[in-house]
RNA sequence: UGGGGUAUAGCCAAGCGGUAAGGCACCGGUUUUUGGUAUCGGCAUUCCCAGGUUCGAAUCCUGGUACCCCAGCCA
């Protein structure tokens, strides 16, 4: 990884670069707003690139916001692990986080603000009636009946709605705008509606809350924020976003920009689908490997940088993209851990090897790199003796033409060793491969044997002195690219039953020593990472990362 | 027969009147004690469509088409 900084987009970063040049701004403040009622993923880190990228990158601030205006849905254990994950990703926020809830108080003036201005009333209409006063897409709305309340009455209304004194759904403030307008968000939004619930950060101190378009602007005012990027689906509230701060005697003018929200293969970005998930314990929790959460990512063994990585390559516009390829995703992290990971040997379905020219007491220990071409990453020792175990994927008794590992009476590479060959094909009364029995080449230790070429290295470990470790692999949650945008069928009838099998493997012994989280590749396997949450004190569990590129399996697939 | 957006390769994406960047994926060569990596080469005569302006258009104009978002007291 060498590129830390995420690029900023064209788009916006052109937009301030001329704001700066034009002394129309002089330090730009950017925000990452989470509402914490889910934990964060794949899709919040492209904004969280975005964000903190452009205050990185022009020199300005970031500033963490919980956008906590909905306590029915809002944990504190969220905002815990939003922090954490926005800390792992690599990034840290411009003095204490913030909240939405800090401006509570400041929000009420306004409310009442608007009210003496005339600009807002307390309405008694039903939810039910204020969605059919409120029209349509192709037909005007209504004014509602207590519309034109007066100033004094809407205040203690307010007032009266604030000391809970009104049932939760009775009363709501509305801003007075108007409400032919075309644009439905501007026909007389709600500002404030009474909840009598417990809110994490003020507790029982309000018993009203402002909506979000009442609150986030002004939060964004409040901080300095001057550029406020979020979504596409926002463009709509724009001109309510802009109306709230001409009509407010707020500090600042905040300018919002939109950009299009990632959608990923076989992924599901939509934290709300994903709480389904795990209220259904379809997966263990949210941060479960197969999710596309942060933390699972980070489980399954993503590095922050890959997921930086990924945000810059995926690029930002305001074009609604399709879907991107989840390719790029483990292409992100296929190159970091190609420059990171050190290398070991596992066997994932063991086959045992007897080398019958090998004496029974026969030892040798291979000194041999943890990475290949990185010094600091030490060396490793690996035990060899007359019993190995090698993948069973790695022999074939009846070889298809360009077949380049072990079978019958063929020779190969053990990696890092000499070159055997198969002598013989043991099995039980079913006809099941027991064992095979080989010899070994001991002309062949650090060198290519002569007169012959042998082309297939493969993986082992020491009978003897191997390391029983579980190991997980992982695939997509979906067997569909677009899970999230399957209108017509649940998403769940696309589960895909093999997106997660364990798998009894031995690894060499270095790998006792491996670190919680730490990250290796199993030669000609994969890469993978140790799962402090799943080890125990006799089992290391091992997570798939990602998978080599497998070019056997092309050519089968071919041929 | 509302409003707001967006269209460049299989996917992401530069480009802003001067003759289509880059990445992913894919295909082929070389190297290789990981069928990995590295490295070299290939991959849009054309930018949603149709007209127009211009010496010159993906870029400007006109008219279409397709897709996305909005009718929560969610964000």
């Amino acid at each position: 990884m060498t590129s830390e900084t995420i690029s900023a987009p064209n788009f916006i970063r052109n937009q301030i670069r001329d704001e700066l040049e034009a002394g129309r701004q002089g330090k730009i403040v950017t925000r990452f707003p989470p509402e914490p009622n889910g934990f964060l993923h794949i899709g919040h880190a492209k904004s969280i690139c975005l964000n903190f990228g452009l205050a990185e990158q022009f020199g300005g601030d970031c500033h963490l916001r919980f956008d906590d205006t909905n306590p029915a849905k809002e944990e504190q254990a969220y905002i815990d692990a939003i922090k954490e994950d926005v800390r792992w990703l690599g990034y840290q926020w411009v003095g204490e986080v913030r909240y939405a809830s800090d401006y509570f108080g400041q929000l009420y003036e306004w409310a009442q603000h608007l009210i003496r201005e005339g600009n807002a009333y307390v309405d008694d209409l039903s939810a039910d009636e204020i969605r059919e006063y409120r029209g349509t897409l192709t037909e005007p709305g209504r004014p509602s009946p207590y519309r034109e309340r007066g100033v004094e009455e809407n205040l203690e209304l307010l007032e009266r709605m604030r000391a809970g004194e009104v049932a939760e759904g009775k009363k709501v403030l509305r801003a007075k705008i108007d409400m032919a307008s075309p644009n439905i968000n501007l026909r007389d939004p709600i500002l404030y509606r009474v909840r009598h619930a417990e809110h994490h950060q003020t507790g029982n101190r309000w018993k009203i809350y402002p909506s979000y378009d009442f609150a986030h602007g002004q939060s964004d005012a409040i901080e300095g924020i001057t550029h406020s990027i979020c979504t596409l689906e926002f463009e709509d509230h724009r001109p309510l976003y802009e109306w709230f701060l001409e009509h407010l005697p707020v500090p600042a003018k905040p300018r919002q920009i939109e950009f299009a929200r990632l959608n990923l293969g076989y992924t599901l970005t939509s934290k709300r689908k994903l709480k389904l998930l795990v209220d259904d314990g379809i997966v263990d929790g949210w941060d479960d490997p197969r999710m596309p959460t942060i933390s699972g990512l980070r489980r399954r063994g993503y590095t922050p940088a890959a997921i930086r990585k990924f945000c810059e390559m995926i690029g930002v516009t305001r074009a609604d993209s399709g879907v991107v390829d989840i390719a790029m995703l483990t292409h992100a992290i296929r190159a970091d851990l190609e420059d990171n990971a050190p290398r070991a040997m596992c066997v994932l379905n063991p086959l045992k090897i007897v080398l019958t020219n090998v004496a029974e007491d026969h030892q040798e220990i291979y000194e041999v790199p943890g990475h290949p071409a990185r010094e600091d990453m030490g060396v490793r020792r690996i035990p060899f003796g007359r019993e190995l175990y090698i993948d069973r994927d790695d022999f074939m008794e009846e070889p298809p033409k360009k077949f380049f590992r072990l079978a019958p009476g063929k020779e190969v590479r053990l990696r890092n060793s000499y070159v055997i060959r198969c002598d013989e094909v043991v099995k039980d009364d079913s006809g099941g491969i027991t064992e095979l029995r080989c010899s070994v080449d001991f002309d062949t230790l650090g060198k290519n044997p002569e007169g012959r070429r042998v082309r297939g290295v493969i993986h082992w470990v020491s009978a003897s002195q191997a390391l029983p470790v579980e190991v997980r692999l992982y695939d997509n949650l979906f067997t569909v690219e677009e899970p999230d945008r399957d209108r017509d069928a649940d998403f769940f009838d696309h589960l895909n039953p093999e997106s997660l099998i364990t798998v009894q493997g031995l690894a060499e012994p270095s790998l006792a020593d491996a670190a919680p989280e730490s990250r290796y590749q199993f030669e000609r396997v994969g890469y993978f990472c140790a799962d402090r949450h799943a080890c125990t004190d006799d089992k290391l569990v091992f997570n798939r990362t990602v998978g080599l590129r497998d070019s056997w399996a092309k050519i089968q697939k071919k041929g």
